[in-house]
DNA sequence: TTTACTATTGAAAACAATTATCGCAAGGAG
DNA sequence: CTCCTTGCGATAATTGTTTTCAATAGTAAA
């Protein structure tokens, strides 16, 4: 099976990397479709389905209850608002967390992701917010 | 609203506890059928919901898949196979990581989730099948 | 170029997981 | 007992994702 650079895929794949955020299928959508109104959804699923088979674009196995993918194709932490659900990336610099294992329980290891959960800015106001009421 | 220790709920925790595995909503909703062969799903949803929301239990989550969740609730570490999405506890020992940030981003941090990914030993050998073939 | 083949698409249906609705039952509090 | 709240089971609705399928468009071969 040959895959081929469609406009679609191409349009997709442009739109995840100009947006560098952990975006959803649907999010994408809604972007891709500004320039092609016809597409599909499931379009749209498929070929970051597709990408990520390739290696093309990473898909985050991460909290929430959508799927997000990212263009980054490097390890990085992430953190995750428990409110708004919310995923950014996470500086931690010279903190950089290395992986703490190599074997494990048999497991030939592929990746690590350390995902720090929170309240964002945004929501901790809202809820100081609701408290007061 | 005050919370009642029914029947239900309480054999759904103690199904739970007794696995000491990652179950997920189905998966514990056939464990409890066992002795209440009347209980509806939706139960078994709503009851895990609200035991995690009172920090009963823990709700794991991997956006796109079944939710699981673990009785467990001290700070520990998972291992995940991305074939066939099982969960395991990741004894790293004295390896533990630290959390490497107190604040980030203007978070208010509320846990943070090392997880680490791979090839279970199963699909480890069901992938060299399929290469032969 | 025609022809043949395969990958890909859009639309819609199917599917899976989860959540909401609703009428009824059970458990206090007064 | 009566009122009020909480929780239940059954089922419908919703959400996110995947599959199906007929139509289209690239690519390669003749």
């Amino acid at each position: 099976m040959q895959l081929r650079m469609t406009n679609q895929r191409e349009m997709i794949l442009r739109e995840l990397k100009k947006s560098k955020k952990h975006l959803t299928a649907d999010e994408l959508y809604e972007r891709v479709k500004k320039f092609m109104p016809r597409i599909s959804l499931a379009t749209v699923y498929r070929n970051l389905e597709i990408l990520s088979d390739v290696d093309m674009i990473r898909k985050l196995e991460i909290s929430g209850r959508q799927k997000r993918f990212d263009s980054e194709l490097e390890d990085h932490d992430h953190i995750y608002c428990v409110e708004c659900h919310r995923i950014e990336n996470l500086d931690i610099g010279a903190n950089k967390v290395e992986l703490p294992v190599k074997e494990a329980h048999g497991y030939t290891i592929t990746g690590r992701r350390l995902e720090v959960t929170g309240l964002c800015p945004r929501c901790q106001k809202k809820i100081e917010k609701t408290k007061k009421q």
